[in-house]
DNA sequence: GGAGACACGTA
DNA sequence: CGTACGTGTCTCCA
């Protein structure tokens, strides 16, 4: 059975927030004004959307100026005003600090990020063709004030958006204020009627009772122990508050005594917060009609403040565009629209052929620009996955949902060589994620032109979430849950219910969204030069990701036991010998309890400061085992060392699968810079530095059928980026003759022959050399090298003086990212650095050693992706059954099919070899054997 | 049960 | 007071 639906639009389901009142309607011929509180509004939007979650890429906050936006389209669209104007603060002092110089004094500070958005948004006011207006010596609600009072008497209706309670005063039977509850959107209409529900008092009297109570916010105490509920009952008894003041003395109690006590506060607030309704302004309230809008400049506005296509939809269809032409209503396409289709046993084909034909011909087929969304519902990890069912969106707005359970052979047919059809384009979101499910059921997919996920990581890669609903608050101002959420299923589907039939929706509604994004990425991504990385590099490399996840890497599971028991005895030795050394039992695994025993009960030297007291790390220890007699240290730090080791055994022995091999995950939006990383596990961290760690590489071995294990790996491939960018040709030159790098370094350094440096001075050189790269201070380095830092300061000044050319380069790397806002790797990947204009040093410093580090770590990532995408396209071109199994940021491990071990070498050492044309040689070293261990060369 | 701190493995 | 990651453990808090 097949049924149709359609989710109604959901902006335009918005309630009104009237608070009971009925929203204004449009039949009326009366003039409404409408006056905004410009500063107090925008504080209100500042608080209202969290300014962490609003920023453009170069670090401009845009909370309060979306808050506001919106803010003024609800109020546009619901209240329809002929006349508006928003009132601003001035900086300078008021008539108000004449009278009282400690008004407003002690105010709670503004947040730093508001004040940058004030001008933004008067900017976009007068794009949008609302005058901004203000009076020096005056604030703003006394525009306000002033503008109520002429509008009133020109037989205006007013409305008074104000978050300032001030304004309560100005209410009257044709003056509403429009209070800012909790959220934006909940605007309380405060008439006449609601302010003496809420204070007891009419609006007229309301500032008799502020005077009272008082306004911690202006710096203005009232009498104490007074509140609104005794204030207006002792108004409504006398009256007035001159009426009060007149018959202070018959005020029997505490607060009596009180009032009688602070009368001249009294009497100063009520002067003070009287608003000025005489204010000179150069503007007639009958001139302040909404005006034109300027469309270029509010798009080139929005554009620099990376707003959402969503926003700037919503608020053209409220206002007067230049063409005159006013939009009538708000576009019945905004929200997620989706035509549904369920398809029923033997119904998919020829839906399939009805809305997704291929691109050729016709009007309703797919094309590069306009492809299909496809959402996959299943499971995936560890190399493969499961599909409960996937939906797919067309750019009618048409969808089907498909439950692959209900399908008859020939839907099943059409699907398959719809989703394999690379002439049928396709959108996913988490493009690797619907491979590996989909490829679990024999499917495959083919066409893709973009992944979601990867093309915002490209726009943004510092970001930390990718999923598809934090793309759609991000990019399209929507909500991704709600959109189905608030839609209750009406229609009867027969083969569902209610449960199913929403989840359903949800998953065509994903569909479509993702493609809907893609056009705003898409856009996006093409401004900041990254489409070529996203087709050229990261799409493509998802396959090839998600056979190296398939194939996972063979383990040795008897192997990880024997070492599990053997770390794991160690540690308990350890454990036991520590306890007798102390003379009782601790945990040794808790940084708490070793601070104790090492700083208080056996008194040993502190070592360096962390937030809870003294670190224990490794070097503290190393460090203490030197400086005492204490056994302890030493026995700590073997017991740190067995115990991590057998965490790391234990972790993989859980993650082999059944067919006795480990598939770990490769991410590929995670790293800022452009690395990959693996988890679940983590194949990217397996020990190789000591020779105890390095057994745990034997666990790792070639699988059934294969030869051996091959590993190739780039040779100093940061050291070689840096002497490619930097061009400095002592570096290049170091790097041609083809000796070793270290050494020739350090002997142009030192002055010395190459065959006179000894390794002190070079592991001295070849720290610093690697150190640079990260933002080396002279500190870092004594500390690393454990030399003192005049030492270490003369060192890097000797090392500069032979290679300035290293220091220029990073300088400017530097100075251009605080200029443009980002890094640029090889291939133009980009970093956003925001807070290399941060005015916190810290903050700052961080930036620019990110900045430093970026093009360098994030080049080298360029390079081995591009020589995974062409070894693995070498591979399966030239028939090769070998396979690449992992990637170590500059390392390929491969598994080597019978007899292929040569050609395959080659071939891998060829293609890392060439995968970009540096200044200097990209070199390959590359190992086989049977573990991964042997691997090594 | 989740968050944060700490510690430590890799490139 | 050196970049980029992921994981395990302990501890504290709800």
């Amino acid at each position: 059975m097949v049924t149709k639906r359609e989710t109604p639009d959901q902006t335009s389901q918005a309630g009104t927030g009237a608070g009971g009142a009925a929203p204004a309607g449009s039949g009326g011929r009366r003039p409404r004004l409408l006056l905004l509180d410009g500063h107090s509004m925008a504080f209100r939007a500042f608080f209202a959307l969290p300014v962490e979650k609003f920023g453009t890429s170069t670090g401009q906050s845009t909370n309060a100026v979306y808050g506001f936006a919106s803010m003024l389209v609800k109020l546009l669209r619901d209240e329809e005003p002929t006349h508006i104007a928003v009132a601003w603060d001035l900086s300078g002092p008021t008539f108000r600090h004449e009278e009282y110089a400690e008004y407003k004094d002690g105010r709670s500070d503004t947040p730093p990020e508001l004040p940058s958005q004030v001008p933004l948004t008067q900017d976009l006011m007068r794009l949008v063709g609302v005058a901004n207006l203000s009076a020096p010596g005056f604030e703003a609600d006394d525009v306000i004030a002033t503008l109520a009072h002429q509008g009133g008497e020109a037989g205006m209706e007013v409305l008074i958006a104000s978050g300032d309670r001030d304004a309560f005063q100005l209410i009257t039977d044709s003056c509403t204020v429009l209070y800012p509850g909790k959220s934006l959107s909940d605007l309380r209409r405060m008439d006449p009627a609601a302010v003496e529900d809420k204070y007891g008092v009419p609006p007229e009297r309301y500032r008799d009772l502020a005077a009272l109570v008082g306004e911690k916010a202006d710096n203005l105490p009232g009498v104490p122990g007074v509140g609104p509920k005794t204030a207006a009952k002792w108004i409504t008894k006398y009256g007035s508050l001159d009426e009060l003041v007149a018959h202070a003395d018959e005020i029997p109690g505490k607060a009596g005594q009180n009032f009688r006590d602070h009368l001249d506060d009294v009497l100063r607030n009520q002067r003070l917060n009287r608003l000025a309704t005489d204010v000179a302004l150069d503007v007639d309230v009958r001139a302040l009609g909404l005006g034109e809008a300027d469309r270029t400049g509010i798009d080139a506005l929005f554009d620099n403040l990376e707003f959402a296509s969503n926003l700037r939809e919503r608020l053209y269809s409220v206002i007067r565009l230049e063409d005159g032409a006013e939009t009538a209503e708000a576009a019945p396409s905004e929200g997620f629209r989706v035509d549904l289709t369920v398809a029923g046993t033997g119904e998919l084909a020829s839906w399939i052929t009805e809305h997704a034909a291929p691109d050729t011909a016709g009007s309703d087929t797919l094309t590069p620009t306009a492809p299909a969304g496809v959402a996959v519902d299943g499971t995936w990890g560890r190399g493969t996955g499961r599909v409960d069912a996937l939906a797919i969106s067309v750019p009618t707005g048409e969808a089907v949902f498909v439950d692959p359970t209900v399908l008859d052979p020939a839907d099943t047919e059409a699907l398959a060589a719809f989703l394999a059809d690379p002439g049928r384009p396709k959108v996913v979101h988490e493009y690797k994620g619907a491979l590996l499910a989909l490829g679990a059921h024999g499917w495959t997919l083919g066409g893709v032109v973009s992944d979601t996920a990867l093309a915002a990581y490209l726009v943004q890669p510092g970001q930390r979430r990718f999923d598809l609903a934090d793309l759609c608050r991000r990019y399209l101002g929507r909500e991704l849950e709600e959109a189905s959420s608030g839609d209750q299923l009406t229609l009867d589907l027969g083969d569902g219910g209610d449960a199913g039939s929403g989840h359903q929706h949800l998953l065509a509604v994903r569909a479509s969204a993702t493609r809907d994004l893609f056009g705003v990425l898409s856009a996006e991504l093409d401004k900041r030069g990254g489409t070529h990385l996203l087709h050229e590099v990261e799409l493509p490399l998802v396959d090839v990701l998600a056979r190296l996840e398939r194939a996972g890497i063979a383990a040795d599971t008897e192997y990880l036991e024997g070492l599990q028991g053997e770390f794991a005895s160690a540690a308990r030795s350890a454990v036991e010998r520590a306890h007798e050394v102390v003379g009782h039992e601790f945990n040794l695994g808790s940084p708490k309890q070793l601070q104790q025993v090492l700083f208080e009960e056996l008194g040993l030297p502190r070592t360096k400061r962390i937030k809870t007291g003294y670190t224990t790390d490794a070097d503290a220890l190393a460090w203490l085992a030197a400086q005492t007699d204490n056994e302890l240290p030493a026995v700590l730090l073997h017991h740190r060392d067995q115990t991590k080791l057998r965490t790391t055994v234990e972790g993989l022995i859980k993650t082999v699968a059944d067919d006795g091999r480990i598939h770990t995950t490769f991410n590929q939006t995670v790293a800022a810079t452009g690395r990959l990383s693996s988890t679940e596990p983590n194949l990217q961290n397996i020990p190789v530095r000591t020779d105890v760690g390095r057994r745990i590489r034997r666990a790792f071995v070639v699988g059934e059928g294969f030869d051996e294990l091959l590993t190739a790996d780039y040779s100093q491939i940061e050291l070689r980026i840096m002497a490619h960018l930097s061009g400095e040709q002592a570096l290049i030159e170091a790097f041609d003759s083809g000796y070793d790098f270290h050494a020739q370094m350090a002997a142009q350094v030192f002055d010395v022959e190459v065959e006179q440096v000894d390794g002190e001075a070079r592991s001295k050189i070849k720290a610093m050399s690697y150190g640079l790269a990260y933002g080396l201070s002279v500190y870092g380095l004594s500390q690393q090298l454990g030399i003192a830092p005049e030492e270490a300061k003369r060192l890097m000044e000797n090392y500069f003086a032979e290679f300035g050319g290293v220091r220029d380069y990073l300088d400017s790397v530097v100075e251009e990212a605080r200029r443009v806002g980002y890094t640029e790797t090889i291939l133009g990947r980009r970093r956003y650095l925001p807070d290399l204009t941060s005015d916190n040093r810290q903050r700052r410093e961080m930036a620019e050693r990110m900045a430093l580090n970026a093009p360098i770590q994030g080049s080298a990532a360029d390079i081995i992706k591009v020589a995974m995408l062409r070894v693995d396209a070498a591979l399966t071109e030239g028939g090769f059954s070998s396979r690449v199994l992992l990637q170590v940021h500059d390392e390929l491990v491969v598994e080597i099919a019978p007899g292929e071990r040569e050609e395959v070498e080659n071939l891998v050492t060829r293609h890392m070899g060439s995968a970009y044309d540096l200044r200097v040689p990209l070199a390959v070293s590359v190992g086989s054997g049977h573990n991964w261990h042997d691997a090594a060369h």
